[in-house]
DNA sequence: AAAACATGCTCAT
DNA sequence: TGAGCCTGTTTTA
């Protein structure tokens, strides 16, 4: 996405208005480069400023235009993040709707080709504006603008993302010292973005049924190699994701099965939102419990 | 129509 | 620990 819009000048706007001052400082400056790390996005320009955001729950990109992966020239919009743009949401001049990649990841409908650039829809914080591309960002939970330097003590404060370290083994040792020295639960420690960057709720409930593991374990009494387990599996599944625009941890499905999860989100994981249905394992009931006013999803008899 | 809910985080207490 | 933020979909009344 963002690499559509590195190496032009940019037109950077905020229709909503709560972002003008940030999108004053930005108008005009050329994108030089576009990093994730963990959940957030830091995008580099060329007067050195970094705009840094974050989706939280609720934030998602529009994007419009000649956007790779589409590459076939159509003017058309897409989403990442959530809530999707799912087909047949919005309605306008071709409404052919058409599904790219795996399962609802990405969405995408045709626009008018005439209305260009398209008008906002709903509260667009910021829209990135190439003259070919146009970026419109909803409701994040973070949308500012950094001096490089401000930027770099945000992603200090980060634990390892396997996408952006040099040596997975060697972080992976960073991320079992961070763990097994501390005696909060595990299941908190992996959602604690300054011990590893990018596990979200979905991620936290499905590595710790994989290695059969209590999210309640308090981190010094689970296993170095256990951790270092988990931090390879979490490489694994977060690559995967990237590459099917889809969280999907389930590896003890054929090929039909795959499918069908595409379609159905019920079939995706093994505990994660299915609470009271059996385990996919032994059939006990999967519990809900909230830790740290999130929801928490276990086998009590697989995870131990 | 209203309420509940969601892949998240920050701040205050 | 709880409130607040922010947007959209799904479920309930």
């Amino acid at each position: 996405m963002a690499l559509d819009l590195v190496g032009r000048p940019l037109a950077v706007s905020s229709p909503q208005g709560r972002f003008a001052a940030g999108a004053a400082r930005l108008d005009g400056r050329t994108m030089t480069s576009a990093t994730a790390v963990g959940k957030q996005l830091f995008a580099t320009f060329d007067s050195g400023d970094v705009l840094r955001v974050h989706l939280g729950l609720y934030g998602a990109w529009d994007l419009y235009g000649d956007v790779s992966p589409l590459g076939d020239g159509a003017r058309a919009r897409s989403s990442l993040g959530a809530p999707r743009v799912r087909p047949g949401a919005v309605m306008d001049a071709q409404p052919s709707t058409r599904r790219l990649r795996m399962g609802e990841a990405e969405s995408v409908l045709m626009v008018d080709q005439d209305a260009w650039p398209p008008p906002p829809i709903g509260q667009v914080r910021v829209r990135l504006d190439s003259g070919t591309v146009v970026a419109d960002l909803r409701g994040p939970t973070a949308c500012e603008v950094l001096t490089a330097d401000e930027a770099a003590l945000v992603r200090d404060r980060l634990g390892p993302d396997p996408q952006t370290v040099d040596d997975v083994d060697a972080a992976g040792q960073v991320v079992v010292d961070r763990v097994t020295r501390r005696n909060v639960a595990v299941g908190q420690l992996l959602m604690d973005q300054s011990v590893v960057a990018g596990i979200g709720n979905i991620y936290r409930a499905e590595l710790l049924f994989r290695a059969r593991l209590d999210p309640w374990t308090p981190g010094r009494r689970v296993p170095a190699d256990v951790v270092r387990a988990i931090w390879q599996d979490w490489a694994r599944l977060l690559a995967d994701g990237i590459r099917d625009g889809l969280i999907l941890t389930r590896e003890d499905l054929d090929a039909a099965g795959r499918a069908a999860a595409l379609h159905d989100p019920t079939l995706r994981h093994w505990v994660y939102g299915r609470g009271g249905l059996p385990c996919r394992v032994c059939g006990t009931p999967v519990l809900v419990e909230e830790m740290a006013t999130r929801k928490l999803y276990r086998c009590p008899r697989c995870q131990t």
